[in-house]
DNA sequence: CATTTTATGTATCGATTGATAAAATAAAGC
DNA sequence: GCTTTATTTTATCAATCGATACATAAAATG
């Protein structure tokens, strides 16, 4: 039943999620091995052992980032009575998310890899697939609302959607650079106050 | 009269305009001295004696990109007949712009360094400044156009001029992730759609 | 001419990169 | 206690990082 051999020193989770914040901070190929040991108090041979490599602990920190910070920006599309809520509470969630800490931050997966030629493309091509999965919840909740008779049948949704999707990511290129809460809760006004002629 | 030893046998700013293409690509930390001198021409010697160092040819072939690429997004600001009419060009330059090569490539001053910790903090300083300056250009032309009348006195500028950048930073993500010309260009008409509630 | 000055090409510097080999150690099954 | 299995510690791997020492080549100066 239990393990056989020496079981590990270290809680797992607690490390990784060390690493998530090295990676948040630094990006992927910033983020050294030797930074990321120091964070997560561990020896080179117990982070190849427990997570394989650079590129596989990255993988994983990203999966522990978007079921922790990104749930409570994205969990309410689906739920939101009408798709104009669930825009708004994107933006405003993100505007939330993004002056929590200390320090605004942004987010990981819209800055972790940004580089088209990183140093590892899987990585890059992880985050990006991730950023267009963003863009498609956005354009099926508006879809949706045009079946509920929310929004008119020749409602461009990907227009809509790519427009909040933008929007988005760029709050955390304003968050890195020092916006406030107040701030980026104005951007995600303003992007509110073209939805009646967005919708039609 | 003419210098003194012997000349250099290499164009400088045709080599850095090739720097440039090699850090608007790969981003400061990510972009090699070997890329570099290989992209350029040039051995390491002749490279440094030419812009001193990484950092110094980085400053360089950022107000390179400036004076060029960035130019035609915002020398049109404060030409505009009106504040509207500059927020819409700035949009509208920065989505023909970011898709005016065969592949998309967002804006160096957006995704050149955008770690928190980059190998570089006065580079990171450096482009974070660059940025809230245009901030800065958006407000002062919405100012510009109190005093003219096109906006009540109760505007709230700083507000305007947050959004619009926010929205521009944004571009620069969606153009990386392949956005189209179409649907940067629907992203600026998205955001100008909200025009008329925020100069209200 | 010789001297001075600057640029170039070759080879390489110490430091750091991501990733391991080898040996020591600890816990579980018999 | 003994074997088995896995983890931990120490030391280090080849490759690459940004940056130079050195000797040579080419121009202006005297």
């Amino acid at each position: 039943m239990a393990q056989r051999g020496r079981p590990r020193s270290f809680d797992r989770t607690a490390a990784l999620r060390q690493a998530m914040e090295v990676f948040w901070q630094k990006g992927y190929d910033n983020a050294s091995m030797a930074d990321l040991t120091a964070a997560m108090g561990l020896n080179p041979p117990s982070l190849y052992a427990a997570f394989g490599s650079k590129e596989g602990l990255f993988r994983e920190a990203v999966t522990l980032y978007a079921e922790t910070e990104g749930q409570g920006i994205w969990e309410g599309i689906a739920g939101a009575p009408t798709a104009r809520a669930a825009m708004a509470h994107l933006l405003e969630a993100t505007a939330l998310a993004y002056t929590s800490g200390a320090e605004p931050r942004g987010c990981l997966i819209v800055l972790g890899a940004p580089q088209p030629e990183c140093a590892s493309p899987a990585i890059r091509d992880d985050l990006k697939k991730r950023r267009l999965d963003g863009v498609r919840i956005l354009e099926e909740r508006l879809e949706r609302a045009v079946t509920e008779g929310e929004l008119p049948n020749h409602a461009d949704c990907a227009a809509i959607a790519n427009f909040y999707a933008t929007v988005q990511h760029g709050m955390s290129i304003r968050a890195r650079d020092g916006a406030s809460r107040e701030t980026l809760l104005a951007v995600a006004g303003g992007a509110m106050a073209a939805w009646d002629r967005l919708a039609t």
